[in-house]
Order: C-alpha cells, then structure tokens, then sequence
DNA sequence: AGGTAATTGAACTCACCAGTTCATTTTCAC
DNA sequence: GTGAAAATGAACTGGTGAGTTCAATTACCT
C-alpha cells in the first residue's frame, strides 16, 4: 500500500524465470485489455503461473502495473537515447543525417511495447498521475534536452540558424512524429512504416527550410 | 447492445431536463475517474437522478458513454471548424493573422471538455476502437481537409510555398499544438495559457520560415 | 380534476475480481 | 538424498457494480 513497499517486495524474491514471465505477460495483458480490465487470473494464466506466486513476487496488481511500466518505458528510453549517438555533427550530410535519426526515431516511437506503455499512461493518468510524472521526467524529457543540446552544437558551429535550441528540439519531434499517434489509433493499430517513413523524411523537409543555413 | 439501438433509445423518451442532466452528470464523471471506475449510482446522484432514470433514457452504461462522447466531439469539432472562418485570405497580414487562427485552435484545444474527450478516448481506445475512429473521421480529418484548403489558396495565390497542402496542415497543427499534451498531463492538469500562447507564435513562426514566400 | 407517462427509491440478482489461506507438490542447493 | 524455499491449485472472503423489478409518487397535458 505505501509507496516504501516497492523497493522491499520488487526485490529479489522467489525465482527469476518466474518473475520475469509473470512482468512480461502484465505488459500484454494490460496492453490489450487496459488496466481495470485485466484480472490477475488471466495474467497468471498467460505467464503460465499460479495467482499467489504473483503475490509473492510482486504484492499487489498497483505495485505489479507499476513495476511493468517503470521498467518497460526504461528500457524504451534507453534504445531512444542510443538514436542520438549517430545524430550528425557536421554540415556534410546533414540532411541523409538528420533523416537517419528521424527514421530511427519513429522506429522506437512506433516499437509494439513503447506504444503500449505510452498507451497505458494516457490511459491511466487518471489514476496514477505520480507514474506519469515519473516516466516523462525520467524519459521525454531528458531526451529533449539531449537532442536540444545536440541542435545547439550544430547551430553553433553555423550549420543551422536556431534561437531556442529546447523549442527547436520539441518542433523537430512534432514535426517527425506528426500524426503518428492519430495514424495508428494511439497504438491500438499496426501503423504502415513506409507511411511513417515518408512522413519523418517530410518532417525533416519543413525542419531544414525553417532552421538550414 | 447492437449498433441500431443508438437512434431509438437515444430518441426524446422521457424528460429532456432530465436527460441532460444525466449526459452532462456522465461526461463530469467519466472525465474525473474514467469509464470503469464510473459506477452509475455515482453518475446518477450527481445528475440528481435516480439510477433506472438512466436506464429509461439511455439503455446502458456503455451506450452512455458513447453518446457523451459523440456528441460533446462534436460540439468541440464544431468550434473547432469555426476558427477558420477567420482564417486569412490575403498576403497583407499573413502572420497576425495565422498567429490568431493558431491561438484560437490553441483555446480549443485546451477548452476542458475537449480535453476530458480526447483524453478519454485515447483512454478507451482499447475497449472503443470504433467510436475512436468514429470520432476521428467526423473530427479532426475533417478539419485537416479543410485547413488544407484554406492553405493551398493561400499558396496559390503565391503567398505560400506549399507542394502538399495536406501534409503542410498536419504540420501546423502539430507545430501550433506542439508538447501541449504532454505539459498538461494529457489533460489532466490545468496549462498556463501564456505558455501555450508562447508555443502557438513560435510554432506560427517556424511554419512560416519554412513555407513563407 | 383526472389520467397517463415518467420518476423514484429501495431492494435484489448475478457476475466478476482482488487478495488470502493452506495443504500439497515441485524445485533446487548442498 | 535431504531439507528448505518456492510454487501450485483450489477453495474462500469480501467488496463492488451493472442491470432489473416494482410499488409508490410525482409531473405534465387536456
């Protein structure tokens, strides 16, 4: 019930293989039925285990939700984060460059698990606002600061002409996700990767006339 | 439950007071603590109403919740459409004008019903798949068409460089609406109109380095 | 005033589900 | 192989909520 809990009952109690199936099928389940929706009997059924060994492991279906989406939007942010290493760092290939980062991008955007969890936050900001908090300042945000510093090195060495490199760095992402989240019904429907494709190779198009030298 | 049903139960049985009590009771319920934890003892007490009242009215909960959601999009869609009644027609006060056509979407866009929708269906997007695309097609694609055509007379008439008109609108608006979402939480938060002002101009700018003549 | 339809409240059915208990079995480490 | 920790399944509790029923009441129309 109280936040202290987590540490003690997430830690390394009964066996891995166990734990692990059992956070793997929560994040299927919650993802396709939602999070009031999905019976802890249907989540031990799916990780092949019995309910009380969800209990043991992971003491409550909040604290379980909890855990499932701390640690799956880490591991998203992680794999968004690396995109940055190949952002470009001069005005020789800028734009192949900025494209490459652009598909990539989307590419983690749109990955099935990311979605979900993306998903399931909208859908339960309601009821877990402190998770949505702590997810975005631990992932979104800290990766727009580290793509604004990137654009304000590139600016500075005069391969782009940028004010505020935070504003640039937010425009740059809606202008690459553009209708992304629309396109694939928020998630809940396979989304084209030509069509995102196109759309990220023309949100670079409208960033480069805007911000290009 | 089936589809028809909507047209007849929705239909003016009993007394209209008291229906919309119950619609606008529902759409302030559902939007503080979502579709499942909506218990329709609660809804029926804020509207002032007794339970089988909903019942004579509406049918069932998840007929409720449709109709709210329909119809409270479509008022917003309405507004929506109507901000570009003052969309500009001429070069002569191109940005003024875009800058108050990308406030006034702003407004719309944060007006607390619309938000409570969006954020609900995005919300239940898993369990209404349809009346998610219901929405959409009768909503926001038909405001993008129509966005689009006010700027493919603006470009030609010259006062714009636009090649695809469509892709040029999902670009403003997704320049105009930028991290709105995501600094209020996805709705669920109050937003500092300034801020958003702020990001409304900005975005009206970039657009207009990137597709001005 | 009188009659009809809508409304009310309260009680009730039925189903679902979180969380617990416990006796039994499996797993694994030594 | 033995013993302790973990897992199992099945049954159980307690709570909640959708949807219904009905007899009594209230509002509206003429």
């Amino acid at each position: 019930m109280s936040v202290g809990d987590t540490e003690k009952s997430t830690s390394d109690r009964g066996r891995l293989d166990k734990r692990r199936a059992i956070v793997e099928a929560a994040l299927r389940v919650f993802a396709r039925v939602g999070y009031a929706q999905a019976s802890l009997d249907l989540i031990a059924a799916e990780a092949g285990v019995a309910k009380p060994t969800i209990y043991n492991h992971l003491g409550s279906k909040e604290n379980l939700f909890r855990h499932v989406m701390t640690e799956t939007a880490a591991r998203a942010n992680g794999k968004t984060m690396e995109v940055l290493e190949s952002f470009p760092g001069a005005a020789d290939g800028l734009r192949p460059g900025l494209e490459d980062v652009a598909g990539k991008l989307v590419a983690c955007y749109t990955d099935e698990q990311s979605q979900a969890v993306r998903r399931l936050l909208y859908a339960e900001a309601v009821r877990f606002p402190d998770l949505f908090d702590q997810v975005r300042a631990s992932g979104p945000d800290q990766f727009i600061e580290a793509l604004a510093g990137r654009l304000a090195r590139l600016a500075n060495a005069g391969h782009l002409r940028i004010d505020d490199p935070i504003r640039a760095a937010n425009q740059f992402i809606a202008l690459v996700y553009e209708e992304l989240p629309t396109l694939s019904t928020f998630g809940s429907r396979p989304l084209d990767p030509r069509e995102a494709e196109k759309v990220a190779v023309a949100g670079v198009d409208t960033f480069l006339r805007a911000f290009g030298s």
